[in-house]
DNA sequence: CATTTTTTGATATACGTCTATCATTTTGAG
DNA sequence: CTCAAAATGATAGACGTATATCAAAAAATG
């Protein structure tokens, strides 16, 4: 038996085409009796809408844009290049995907963006937070014009969007110190790298951290490099040289340049036993760092997934579902040298399929 | 603009609507230069046939089949569940699936299945393989009638079957050994405990861990559990009996009875320091363990993942598509009490959507 | 040029649903 | 019982594509 159709079930209740149409769509002018024999043939038949007709008939496509920072590391580059390779996948289904670049850092640029996306007939946006009073105006004047906004990677309050897919950076430090509490059995001296402990999102992974690492380890200060490679480079000298018995590194933010600068020194001159290093995000250099072994643990975001669990999320609710609680967390990924994801491949132009 | 129809595309290329669906769906009969220019006003236009519409005329639903065995272990409890989630979540888009229940770790019996399945009119099949003439026999008159046949878990001969969706059990067996050698910085002695070298996975498994072994650690000889917890407890106790010092375990198969009954002796004396525990698959009863702290970290091959990628697989294909190289490939993820994911919510029935 | 062959156009029906309209039946109130 | 209100039925057009048929036009053949 084939999958009943809306017609089946109108004559499994005993009803017409119309009246089953009235009940499903909840257009109301029908008698209670009628909706309960209606609701038991659609539950008796297993009947399912077939939302791809259902879709066609009404007409609809989903419009969905992405606000990405514009070059801003790496991070977001891979992010882009995930988008566009769901927008090409899901093409053929009705879904329109458009990337808009937005100035990084810059929370009146974005606001900018959003205030234009305002009347262009969006049913989702998604984008990189930055919390100011304009944005959140901006995205309260989306909402109410029944887009829905998610937040990805950096979140603002959490009533003003309607879910925020990131990662769980608490677990995420936490991770972290595990690997380096296991690597520093005997007790041992770690030292964390943060870019700035204002960031919200540097201030709970190195909270997590915290929680993770054993008793028996000692946690030098953290060095806050403010994004200045030379200062990283500078500090983990310093610490070299007072600590030489160091037994771990966790870097925790992004900008790894300084650090891998360091630790290639160590590694040619071999006076210290190099630290065990752990880090955030398998982007590119972070792949060859990982590869030639300078660094030992890298704790991934999955962008990819990120991107494609943003999608189910817009369209689940596109499509009035209501999403699970913890839909949005992502959960931490560790990657050593051996089990690293193959690199994502930005692959060819495919011709017109048949 | 909105998104072009076919009907669009003929207009560009000044041909009528029947043309441009002989040059679409290669029905053969037109001139040159015509399929030039309906080839080049899809191009122009960035026309993508709407498959949804596509499929709805051409009355096409895609039937796929699970073939899970049957009351196994958790493992597979958890992968019949993913894979109702999956059929739920699908049904919308034509996508039929169905479970079959296989007697476990019995080729005819899977054969048998398997045959039954001839004249069912599917479109693809998913099986945890076993290896066996009569099994591949099967597999090959499935494929004869254009059904696509995946293995799942467990491998056949690579040219008998479509695609393998399954875990890269070499680099698991590496992030086993990496962990364990980062557990043992100063040399250190590890036991590896399998079901049985003979099975494929299990080998290839302890071929990795050996790889990614540090050269200062020692590698007791591998126990092999054949499946009797019994041998487990008792091959651990005498172990640690006679190295007090043992800093590592890697429980390569699963059947984690035995060695759980001596891991909690263990905790309980706190005679010895109890070693670093890696094992396999993140089902409830190590999912426990991980939380209470009796275990360290776990390997799991997500198997809603597998699931899902192996639905897409079939999916692909059925489209005609060709599957990139490595899609088969699931990297092992490992993790801590730190990271672990929410336990699969078999949710509550959904009444009919909007 | 006449004839056959190839190519093209026009058009109809179908898929499962949405939306709308109009006619008809049933129900309830007075 | 009468009349209005409520409920139901019947049906048509649309969405974008597939598939088929038949006639008309263009090209190739002799």
């Amino acid at each position: 038996m084939a999958k009943p159709t809306l017609m089946d079930v109108a004559a499994a209740a005993g009803v017409s085409y119309a009246t089953a149409d009235r009940v499903l769509n909840r257009r109301g002018g029908v008698a209670e009796k009628s909706v309960l024999r209606v609701l038991a043939a659609i539950e008796q038949l297993g009947y399912t809408r077939d939302v791809t007709a259902a879709n066609l008939a009404r007409g609809r496509s989903y419009n969905y844009a992405f606000l990405i920072p514009a070059q801003a590391g790496a991070f977001f580059g891979e992010m882009r290049a995930a988008v566009k390779a769901e927008a090409k996948a899901r093409a053929s289904q009705r879904i329109n995907i458009t990337i808009e670049e937005v100035p990084a850092f810059n929370s009146d640029g974005l606001a900018e963006v959003l205030e234009s996306c305002i009347d262009r007939d969006l049913s989702g946006i998604c984008l990189v937070a930055i919390d100011s009073p304009r944005v959140r105006k901006a995205i309260q004047a989306l909402r109410a014009k029944d887009v829905f906004v998610l937040t990805l990677v950096a979140d603002t309050q959490s009533n003003s969007r309607d879910a925020y897919i990131g990662l769980d950076n608490l677990a995420a430090g936490r991770t972290a110190g595990r690997v380096l509490s296991l690597a520093s059995r005997d007790g041992g001296v770690v030292l964390p790298i943060a870019g700035s402990l204002d960031a919200a999102d540097h201030a709970l992974r190195f909270k997590g951290f915290k929680q993770a690492i054993a008793f028996d380890v000692t946690v030098l200060p953290v060095i806050e490099s403010f994004d200045r490679p030379e200062n990283v480079a500078e500090a983990v000298r310093n610490t070299l040289e007072a600590h030489p018995n160091l037994t771990g590194i966790y870097s925790i933010g992004s900008g790894q340049n300084g650090l891998f600068i360091a630790l290639s020194e160590v590694q040619k001159s071999a006076t210290y036993q190099r630290p065990v290093v752990v880090l955030h995000d398998l982007v590119g250099s972070v792949r060859t760092a990982l590869t030639i072994g300078l660094v030992d643990a890298v704790i991934d975001q999955k962008p990819d997934q990120q991107i494609a669990r943003a999608l189910d999320a817009m369209k689940a609710l596109s499509d009035g579902e209501t999403l699970p609680a913890d839909f949005g967390t992502i959960v931490p990924s560790l990657y050593f040298q051996d089990n690293m994801p193959p690199a994502p491949a930005d692959g060819p132009e495919q011709g017109p399929s048949l």
